[in-house]
DNA sequence: CTTAAATAAATTGCACACAATCTAATAACA
DNA sequence: TGTTATTAGATTGTGTGCAATTTATTTAAG
């Protein structure tokens, strides 16, 4: 089984130049897989999934939130985010109520059960802190520069 | 429906301090989605989803991969590689075949229409460059506290 | 006032992503 | 040598993630 033979052994200038977008991207793709995955045991030990998270660290911040704030907050459609919510509230951290001046709407609130986990998630940030091994500087440099491409990208998406 | 309306109003610093790794943990998982999303129409038009496209770069790369090799340099397990391999192969990218010597491997080999690929998938990694609106330096910043976060993690995972 | 357009959720279908388990093949060792 | 442990892939079940469509409600136009 042959490791790193390159098939195209000379690569052009060219190549180099295509190949950074790529490796930037795979390397995105890559490190969030596994961010994700570090999270994953700490949460389950409360009960959450990764998305539920994302999802209750938002409800956490913020109060009286359609799902279609919360969506547009953490990059989700209404595909992933119902179920996901549904899912919440089988567990008890939120109810869901059609906002009665509009009833399309539904609103999404914690219960009291929901917003007691936020003391029990304290714990779950430094789970990155233990595992990622940048300085605080790079810490603060990778995130002002994942929220300067994420501003980027929702500004003007250009396929 | 009220915005921005935070609930724990006064933030103390424990919270400030926690509240980094989390939100350099959702910049990261926003960030990964939306580069993903913006690759998805550009890899449709040439057969491709992302997950098959990053196969397929590791494939471009390198030749004789068994699957395990792919699963290790892109951080995919069997679960999810050999459903998106077995795609490749009936898109006929691929080929799969048992390795004689030891036929617990399978070993992912290009067609002749695999390779033919990278000429058309040439354009695709400007999709980045035309929507992150980074500079070169930040770019190449980014990319190395990503492979280094990724490299820690790697490492030693303490969860 | 009535029909048409717009909007928020929900639903459906497809493609990952991964833990857990299973199967088959090889390696290790008593 | 025969049994056990290890390893690579495949399978299964759960949970996203998103495009496309549907449903229900509200708004806009005529």
């Amino acid at each position: 089984m042959g490791t790193s033979k390159e098939i195209m052994g000379n690569a052009t200038n060219d190549d180099a130049i295509l190949k950074l977008g790529n490796e930037l991207c795979f390397s995105l793709y890559a490190c969030a897989k596994e961010v994700i995955r570090i999270y994953r045991k700490p949460l389950e030990k409360i009960g959450l999934t990764y998305t539920q998270y994302i999802v209750m660290m938002t409800l956490w911040q913020f109060c009286d939130m359609s799902a279609k704030e919360i969506g547009k907050k953490i990059y989700l459609d209404s595909g992933t985010l119902t179920p996901v919510i549904k899912k919440l509230e089988k567990s008890g951290f939120v109810k869901r109520q059609r906002v009665v001046e509009d009833e399309r709407f539904v609103k999404v609130i914690l219960t009291e059960k929901g917003l007691k986990l936020k003391e029990k998630a304290s714990t779950i940030p430094q789970t990155l802190e233990r595992n990622i091994y940048l300085s605080y500087d790079e810490t603060m440099t990778l995130h002002s520069l994942l929220n300067k491409a994420l501003k980027g990208i929702k500004e003007g998406t250009k396929i």
